[in-house]
DNA sequence: CGTGAAAATGTGAACGGTCACATTGATGAA
DNA sequence: TTCATCAATGTGACCGTTCACATTTTCACG
């Protein structure tokens, strides 16, 4: 016994000398030659294996930590055929909505032991949805979450008919296997009846881009409530999103000044049309109220504070990743698929009409 | 000649119904089989090797068409011993200027045919940032972003001795290996000269968050450049970047109300300020001036349209990736280092004192 | 028409993990 | 005592690429 473990420990001294050639990052195998048992036995003991001595579990441990040994991803990836990535495929990501929910998707990804690898989608040429998806498929992501929910984008990912699971934003409770749900439509209307409660029968409505499938929910979520308490309306105007097209949207507006109200599909489109209606000497709440969406976090302090219609980003983030994984693995349990609810936030920027 | 092909021919036809059991993904060698070459071969058509007849070409690229193969990233990593996957350390993921940078990074990298992986640091826990590094080190990237640039988590990654290379954002031109730099410093120096021109000489600065690297070298800025000016200056109040910080500073700051002008050091507080001086029944230029940092979007549609300094976060990411890619490489090229100036964009936020 | 260099292609062994299947030694029931 | 069982560990193959090196084909030139 004893004989035995002077004989191994001799070779063990000549192997540390010269097992390691400098440069190379050890694996698996140096660890095991150095704590003396085989390759197999320190995979187990990554894998906290319940079959493992605790000496033995001790020794490799100690190895590991000497040689600051680390599994290589790579190799782990090829043998098991997954990579344990998800994809995330964006547009707008410097925006505070998308960008909430893509840092609420990595912490949950990485919670769940998931990498995430991101591509955005740059100006919406079309080609450029192929391309990043391509680039995901690359790195063989296990699914992919889609954080730009236009119309064009999910289509093109549905004709692409991808090989992996893929979850994306709808206003609708959709079939739910795909699908996920922020009750935007129900937000819209909230938003809307609070305008209409408070007398005002003139609204127009600042929609975000066609395309955009929150938008579109945002628009039919005002004219089914507009409908529904008989009021009549305009078309909507189409926006891009951006406090400067809300800017440039209320100069025109203000040509004609034939209403009281004005329900914008999110917060920074209503900052620039509040800019727009400052700057023709008019007052907000007094003279026009708006209503924004989303609750940014500066909503609060825009002038006047924004009443507005607040969505969980983080939790749909979480949400997201909840469903792609429930997708991936197979198991899809119903508990996630309930819609997130918007809620009104009354700040100052609504009242009553002057007239 | 003839016959040959034939013989060739019927093996395939064989091949094609046998070989590709249902389910698993088509390898390299699938597609050699199919095409009638070597792995090597479809290897080297897959790398646009030179010694590849047209004709081979045509025939490889169409078999890899048929069969949609994507040659498995895990497998090319593992062998070459690279990722091709930077990683991205942030904070503050949803702000806008961290927000913007990262997706920059991402196009830059990816148009460089790299991967880019995120890791958020969740509420500077102490732990949490070796868990960060650890999540990407586990990936095995081949380098680090660091976007959050606190003193903290810049000395952390220090003392860790990160195996790859890293860039992270200095305010000072240091080393120029591992640091960016915008100048901050002379960002600062601008506002507060712009300041001190208009004929301000009660002048407050809401700072950032005490360890944040970007914060301090704006105040030393302001400190600089106010000194330079003989301009006695008060002590700046430290805040956390948010536009509620800036509210509530702001009400603290009216109660002693002995100055003219706030240097703000970025936009969000600066929002929150303007909301607080406001709220007190004062006017902004009238009868306080106010300058924020950065130029998010929304800044021009703030009411007064917001005089501040414009960084470009979107060439700031792109140098990033440009940076740690020739580090990785190697090839340090010393082009990229001159530092970015940031630019005063003059508003209507700022004006002469009254008084 | 032979020759040799260059172009085009093929062969087998890595890379670093995990898997399926041994093998060993200890324990307890028959 | 003996054998089945189980815990603990070892062995060799395999995942899908690329690399180094070998081999074949092509083609210009004497």
């Amino acid at each position: 016994m004893r004989l035995q473990n002077v004989t191994v420990h001799i070779p063990l001294g000549v192997i540390v000398s010269d097992s390691l050639p400098t440069g190379r990052t050890p694996s698996i195998r140096d660890v095991a030659r150095l704590a003396g048992v085989s390759h197999q036995t320190v995979s187990r003991v990554l894998n906290s294996h319940p079959s493992i001595r605790e000496s033995t579990r001790l020794r490799v441990q100690q190895v590991i930590d000497e040689l600051q040994y680390r599994p290589s991803s790579a190799a782990r990836a090829l043998v098991k055929g997954q990579s344990r990535t998800i994809g995330v495929l964006s547009a707008l990501s410097a925006e505070y909505g998308p960008a909430s929910s893509i840092a609420a998707i990595q912490d949950a990804a990485r919670e769940a032991g998931y990498f995430v690898n991101t591509a955005n989608l740059s100006r919406g040429e079309p080609s450029s949805i192929q391309a990043a998806v391509d680039h995901l498929m690359y790195q063989s992501v296990e699914g992919i979450v889609v954080i730009a929910p236009q119309v064009r984008v999910i289509e093109a990912i549905e004709k692409l008919a991808i090989a992996v699971p893929y979850v994306t934003l709808q206003s609708t409770s959709g079939e739910g296997k795909h699908v996920l749900s922020v009750d935007q439509i129900a937000g819209a209307r909230v938003a809307t009846r609070h305008l209409i409660d408070l007398g005002h029968r003139n609204i127009y409505h600042l929609a975000g881009p066609q395309d955009w499938i929150e938008a579109e929910a945002r628009m039919r979520g005002f004219l089914e409530e507009m409908g529904a308490n008989d009021v009549p309306t305009t078309a909507p105007i189409l926006g891009d999103w951006t406090a400067d097209f809300g800017y440039y949207a209320g100069r025109e507006l203000l040509r004609v000044r034939d209403f009281t109200a004005i329900f914008s599909s999110n917060d920074q489109m209503a900052l620039g049309l509040m800019h727009a209606i400052r700057d023709a000497g008019l007052d907000i709440p007094r003279d026009v109220s708006i209503v924004g969406f989303d609750d940014i976090p500066e909503a609060a302090h825009f002038w006047p504070p924004l009443t507005t219609v607040r969505q969980d980003f983080a939790e749909l983030g979480r949400r997201c990743v909840a469903l792609l994984l429930a997708n991936i693995t197979g198991s899809l349990n119903e508990a996630s698929s309930s819609p997130l609810i918007p809620e009104l936030v009354v700040r100052s920027s609504t009242a009553a009409p002057a007239w």
